[in-house]
DNA sequence: TTAACTGTATTATATGATTAATACAGTTTG
DNA sequence: CAAACTGTATTAATCATATAATACAGTTAA
């Protein structure tokens, strides 16, 4: 069972966007893996204290995008092998990397200076 | 006159919000600088195809933090100095670096890949 | 001076995100 | 079997974003 013990709601993104990206995240990291179970929509509501069509929109999302299985009644599972995992990651890291390259170069921020900041943030932050 | 000709809409964010970090990115790189002349409300709505209430709301928030100052009638002006350039890099490059390394992380994704991710973003795009 | 601009304000409408309260049919489990 | 769970669906209400159509008073420039 998939626990969501380290989901923090943060930012002013949509609340199902980052169930989605929660759960991408941690599929690219490798601690999710081939049919491990979410938890109910009911449950998942209850424990981040929002709608259950809020979970549920972000489950049909996922479920969409083939990395949800659902059978009607039963607890909804992950559905992971090597190219998922593979596509989530360059996808993310894509567009992580893009944005905080325009903005850098945006503000005039050279890439070596960016290369310190990245490095201190990664011993703090 | 500032121009907004390298403006462009991108993502998901609320317009009036690209506006004001478009702005802001522009004074921390030092292509803004004190006294230069804001396009009007009417004339912006036009040129970025969105609403006057829209561009006004940018405005009105960028007034609010001190970075520009409307005089009833005439145009409003940009109001920058050192001060103001530091803290508005410092405030955009801590958001940037901070979101970046708290996703690859949670990704888990190295330092030294991470560098190169964002290398590789530096040459092309 | 006066026409054309400026900032500012108000009211109305539309859409997306979110909450809320249910309902129903399939499954799991005691 | 039956109770308690599951996914799924519907309808209504609220809030932020954005558009739309005006209106009015101050500034600028021909």
């Amino acid at each position: 069972m998939i626990l969501f013990d380290d989901f923090t709601m943060e930012g002013k993104n949509p609340i199902y966007q980052q169930i989605v990206i929660y759960l991408k995240r941690r599929v690219a990291a490798g601690s999710i893996t081939n049919g491990d179970e979410l938890p109910s929509r009911r449950m998942l509501s209850a424990l981040l204290s929002v709608n259950p069509n809020t979970v549920q929109k972000a489950y049909r999302i996922l479920e969409e995008e083939g990395l949800i299985q659902s059978h009607s009644g039963a607890k909804s599972v992950m559905v992971v092998d090597e190219e998922t995992i593979a596509r989530i990651r360059g996808q993310l890291a894509e567009e992580e990397a893009g944005q905080l390259v325009s903005a850098m170069r945006a503000m005039g921020i050279s890439r070596e200076e960016a290369h310190r900041l990245i490095d201190r943030y990664w011993e703090n932050g």
